[in-house]
DNA sequence: CTCCCGATAT
DNA sequence: ATATCAGGAG
């Protein structure tokens, strides 16, 4: 399968720009605290879910910790993510299968990831790229929307802009993308009102402007 | 398809 | 007032 040139191109002036270095914008420092985070970061922006872990993963230090939460409590240590109910709800479930299933350790096969409550396929990627280093591609809404925007996916699921992106993108970029877009879609491409003026990647885009 | 749901920019 | 933010489950 050929990259395009429109690909390559995009693909060249991201490296640039943004370097191909793995980085995490979840502060975490383990494989059970950016699952956690990142539960948290369902519809919310990561800047508030580091503020909310900062206190939490002092507070609950382990998986066993929150496997034993009151959940109460837990709902309004972690309310100002939004969804706290649901999330609250399925961290707690979230930390009891991996103690019990999983003999305490954050599972690394996509299958098992998902199969854990309030974790879908972009946790579940997300886990898999940062935390085993598994070629994944994270489809979050910067990725979804700025693909759209470059012309390389046409869909609105985000399974089939996955599949998409695995057939045009470079395996070796996979993982780098998704740290570009995101940096890309804060700091230029942002959702409300993109800076087209000052985007690189202008000539190359397809709604300019829109 | 609907519901969950607070913080922030416009 | 409205849209959007590193979505997931029923």
């Amino acid at each position: 399968m050929a990259v395009t040139k429109h690909t390559k191109q995009i693909l060249a002036r991201l490296d640039e720009a943004y370097g191909t270095e793995q980085i995490c914008y979840l502060n975490h420092e383990n494989a059970w605290q950016l699952l956690m985070a990142t539960i948290l970061s369902a519809q919310c922006t990561d800047a508030r879910v580091n503020i909310v872990t900062k206190d939490l993963f002092v507070k609950y230090d382990s998986l066993e910790k929150f496997a034993n939460a009151d959940v109460k409590e837990l709902e309004e240590d972690i309310r100002s993510t939004g969804f706290y109910r649901n999330k609250a709800k399925n961290m707690i479930a979230c930390a009891r299968r991996i103690i019990d299933e999983f003999g305490g350790e954050v599972p690394s096969s996509l299958d098992d990831l998902t199969s854990l409550a309030g974790v879908g396929r972009k946790t579940a990627n997300v886990i898999r790229g940062n935390i085993f280093h598994d070629p994944s591609i994270v489809v979050d809404t910067h990725v979804k929307r700025i693909s759209k925007r470059l012309g390389l996916t046409k869909h609105e699921d985000p399974y089939q802009i996955e599949l998409d992106l695995m057939k045009e993108l470079p395996k070796d970029h996979w993982i780098s993308y998704n740290m570009q877009i995101i940096t890309f879609g804060r700091q230029i491409c942002i959702a409300r009102s993109p800076k087209c003026e000052e985007c690189f990647l202008a000539d190359l885009c397809k709604v300019k402007g829109k």
